[in-house]
DNA sequence: ACCCTCCGTTTGTCCTGGACAAATTAACGC
DNA sequence: GCGTTAATTTGTCCAGGACAAACGGAGGGT
């Protein structure tokens, strides 16, 4: 208990900032400024791990590491958006409102009452408005609080896992029809996120899409190989805005490469937000482009056949 | 499609070998030997990349890399343990067997034909015998197989997936009976392997334990907060076989030292099965231990109090 | 005023080569 | 056979240098 010393590895797994960068800043900046082992290793104090969440939080908000180092402990917590009371009252302002009750279970740390209200909204609304009035709002209102600091870590994972379960459940109740096209769902190794795949995952099965999800954190090669194995139409990953943005159009530049080239590739996710067009991979921005991509897929495949590209 | 090159971070992505590794390999063993493109940058072939995941795998059967990377290729593929067959008959033999029916679905990646199989499965056994004698024993067998390379990544994915879904939702359907101990499950960094824990909250919410499931990879600092803010009175962590074996016994007593001391520390899974004790630290090495660990704590709880503290 | 291109700055990643400690294996004495 | 010590293996860390991709602002054209 007493000043527990992280080593840079441990830092690295907390922050998620890479021991590289770690040494350089503070080569650069003069900051983290680590003791040193007997032998002549970085021991990271608490606070200054702490302020590095704090920076790494701020950069992911958009701002830039040279400035942030430089700053003051109180300039720097003077950064984080003040923004808890607009985000809520934007969110009331949407349809079917009330997501401070939600964003409330949570902070209470109310497992069963946040269940019980995901379950009561879900009957109420049907899955689809479901998705996209009231898990993907609430998703952007949780990463809201989280880049402002409002909120925990472990309340973001305890959301995230509540809500994963719902999604889940939800999707099982559906009936398989299994209609083209073929799905695989993943997400490329060092993304973790999944929730924007659960939600895309059922606005598709609604539709009647055969899903393959397979889980997140497959590496490339492997994504080729399931969709040649799956027989599959699309390859649909996501990208949270936590992933490293400057190596996502590398990634599918890579991945279009490996890929058969009947197969479709999108991308979707928080994480290709700016990103630009890319020559074979089709970038969607929310929930409604995937419906539809998908009925355009639909509509090339069969350009002949019944008029229904869906409702 | 042409010769897709790796870059050293894509390879460090796809093998789960750090960089610092890769480097002192090609220094050591004189293997692997990547180009390099035009700025003296590693680029990794394809065939080479393939080959470290195959030596990879078979270092976390346990085999040593300054002997692997000697070895011929014909040499590595026959080191591949040849136990499908036999490995598949000593799960026949288990109680209730046929998991050969489960494996042929994933093999032929059947979802539906799984999930079917899975949902009759549970109905037949109830939920202890079905995550004991089928998911625990499947997840040992589809390990294997992953080991002995009988199966692609995406299929342990596939896998991985399905049955996790299988048992969010047969715990979803238990009722909420929230008695203590109140348990707080969730992984470190870079350990996302939550099958274990799934398995755990199942058998610890059979026994009306207040589970408080929180997702992988929770920085040390949060689990503590995460304990304290949920007056958690265990916090269980899960660690797969391809966690870096050399990191636990650090993590957890860098953890024990940042949780409060009557906060039991569990740890659990296929990582810990070669650790020695650690002080503070409650090693389990299978499902039943855990349900011993839940009868003592209660034991110890409340010697005399009735069954009912409630919250 | 707006957009676009160009150029300097910022910033992350990669490189080399050295060093050491933790873990494993081998050797040794009892 | 078994516990202890020595040797080897193996991963991680360090320092400092280099460079390219991304960013931001300045200037010129419409």
């Amino acid at each position: 208990m007493n000043t527990p010393a992280f080593t840079i590895a441990a830092v690295e797994r907390d922050t998620g900032l890479s021991k590289d960068v770690l040494r350089m800043w503070e080569r650069r900046y003069g900051f983290p400024t680590p003791d040193r082992d007997e032998h002549g290793e970085r021991l990271y104090p608490a606070p200054q791990v702490e302020r590095l969440r704090l920076v790494k939080r701020l950069m992911d908000a958009g701002h830039r590491p040279g400035k942030l180092l430089a700053l003051a402990d109180d300039d720097l917590l003077a950064l984080a958006p003040k923004r808890p009371p607009q985000a809520v009252h934007t969110a009331q302002a949407l349809p079917d409102g009330h997501f401070e009750e939600f964003v409330a279970h949570i902070r209470q740390h109310d497992v069963a009452g946040y269940q019980q209200a995901l379950q009561q909204r879900l009957a109420r609304q049907g899955l689809f408005a479901f998705v996209q009035d009231t898990v993907a709002p609430l998703a952007t209102l949780i990463g809201e609080a989280w880049e402002a600091g409002h909120i925990e870590v472990f309340e973001e994972h305890l959301f995230t896992e509540l809500t994963k379960r719902q999604l889940r459940q939800a999707i099982a109740a559906l009936p398989r029809t299994a209609q083209p096209p073929r799905v695989v769902l993943t997400s490329v190794p060092e993304e973790q996120h999944i929730l924007g795949l659960l939600m895309v995952e059922a606005v598709l099965s609604l539709e009647g899409a055969d899903c393959i999800p397979l889980g997140t954190q497959m590496p490339i090669l492997d994504i080729a190989r399931a969709a040649e194995a799956h027989q599959a139409d699309i390859v649909a990953l996501s990208f949270s805005v936590a992933f490293p943005q400057r190596q996502i159009s590398g990634l599918l530049t890579h991945l279009r490469s490996v890929l058969p080239a009947t197969v479709e590739l999108w991308a979707g996710g928080a994480g290709v937000r700016r990103l630009s067009d890319l020559s074979g991979v089709r970038i969607m921005h929310d929930l409604s482009s995937a419906l539809a991509a998908l009925a355009a897929w639909r509509a090339a495949a069969k350009p002949e056949a019944g008029p229904h590209p869906s409702a």
